[in-house]
DNA sequence: ACATGTATACTTGTATACAAGTCAACTGAA
DNA sequence: TTCAGTTGACTTGTATACAAGTATACATGT
């Protein structure tokens, strides 16, 4: 993800290494709960364990892993908890920001036009992704039409934030997706919530948004039952 | 702090050294600009260039310092971008959470009448503290208040974001509070709030937290000027 | 059989050694 | 004087050595 570290595009082995192991823990190919080693990531990586050292200490901070002294890390086990809070925090920030988003809204600005073209271009690889079945994709550009229209605004903080959330809110996507089959009602209401916006309508963009982000909590108990393992409070 | 790093207890001298810098930049003892080097860090803690570097490398998560390789790492200057944004985050999630709690807050509950006495009392030291013009106890002071309000809806990670936006704001504070004298005004704001809070007015509450979040603004044009050398974009 | 102590092979935490980049000051030739 | 080249003292980045905690298997004594 190119947001993280461009103060300097310092790209040392330690951040290569963060960035190749949180994307193996959002993505669950790494299990919730499953331990993990300095030695055995540093041999899988070809490093010495200096850089992975590194790379936990910024896991840690993300609280994707839990360092267990002397013991190992443990990639942290899924918490409703945090899901929750995350997802309140996302709530929060995306509803706010979406809302001014349909009201600066403006067709008429090259600016616009341009990010219309690419969100538009983004929902059209995504039913492709639903073709294909292809869920790791969906979920990525899932991410990429929230992120884009987050972007009007020029915050770069709160894309940080946005991002160091979804880490959290990812892996219950995942497992969602493996169960239930709403990708394409997401894509609709993707499809509606820009709409609102095109339309400079800020309090319908607000309400399908709230309904849009909360589209899946209603399979959660069924998930939570089924991949109790994964979770930290079952 | 408490909040970070209750996973385990774990305190390493990694951990020990990132809180006593990161407390060393946002109160402005170490200048912002100023470069810091691993070994002069780790020969005045006594310790090793390894927990100094831990510690660099979470101050470099925090945006607090940047790292030039091999050249040394530099105190983040003070950003208007940065503080805007991190402003804006701030004003989000707090005004969402403040209108909540207004909405929740019952007297009748023993939980709430124990959280009133502590904030009347962080209130009254706040008074305090601007009577003997301790303007560092003052800040800390009023972080406890919003914290306080914040945590009545149980939601660790705002307060762990919040934190992370505070760090940023909390130069630009400490530099306001040296040129102008608003603390007995943002100390009457708290009061007006929190009466907003217990007579369950979210309305009022959003409109006073608002324009409590915006009373350093119109001195800031001041401070930049006075200051330059503190900031990055002037 | 069963508790108890001990060796051993793991782990992380810390210090140190070494490699390599950066910069400034100095040297020496034109 | 001026400028190119070089040395040397800094820096961070990485690897490695060592210290110390933890858990398990195993031997030993009862």
């Amino acid at each position: 993800m190119a947001l993280q570290e461009l103060s300097t595009n310092r790209k040392t082995l330690g951040i290569k290494a963060y960035q190749a192991i949180r994307d193996e823990i959002i993505s669950l190919q790494i299990k919730p709960g499953e331990m993990i080693y300095e030695n055995g990531i540093s041999a899988q990586l070809g490093v010495s364990r200096t850089p992975v050292r590194e790379a936990f200490n910024m896991l840690l901070k993300d609280e994707l892993i839990e360092i267990l002294p002397q013991k190992g890390a443990q990639v942290a086990l899924i918490s409703q908890q945090k899901v929750a809070e995350a997802q309140y925090v996302r709530e929060c920030l995306e509803v706010s920001t979406f809302k001014i988003v349909a009201s600066m809204w403006n067709s008429k600005e090259a600016k616009f036009r341009e990010l219309e073209d690419e969100i538009n271009n983004i929902i059209n690889q995504q039913e492709q992704a639903v073709a294909e079945q292809n869920y790791v994709s969906f979920v990525a550009l899932d991410g990429q039409f929230h992120e884009k229209i987050l972007s009007v605004i020029e915050n770069r903080t709160v894309l940080v934030v946005m991002n160091q959330m979804r880490a959290h809110l990812n892996r219950m996507r995942y497992l969602e997706l493996l169960e239930a089959r709403h990708e394409q009602i997401g894509i609709d209401q993707h499809k509606e919530i820009f709409a609102a916006i095109r339309a400079n309508d800020p309090s319908k963009t607000e309400i399908l948004l709230a309904w849009h982000l909360r589209i899946l909590d209603d399979v959660r108990p069924d998930i939570i039952k089924k991949y109790s393992h994964f979770f930290k409070e079952s």
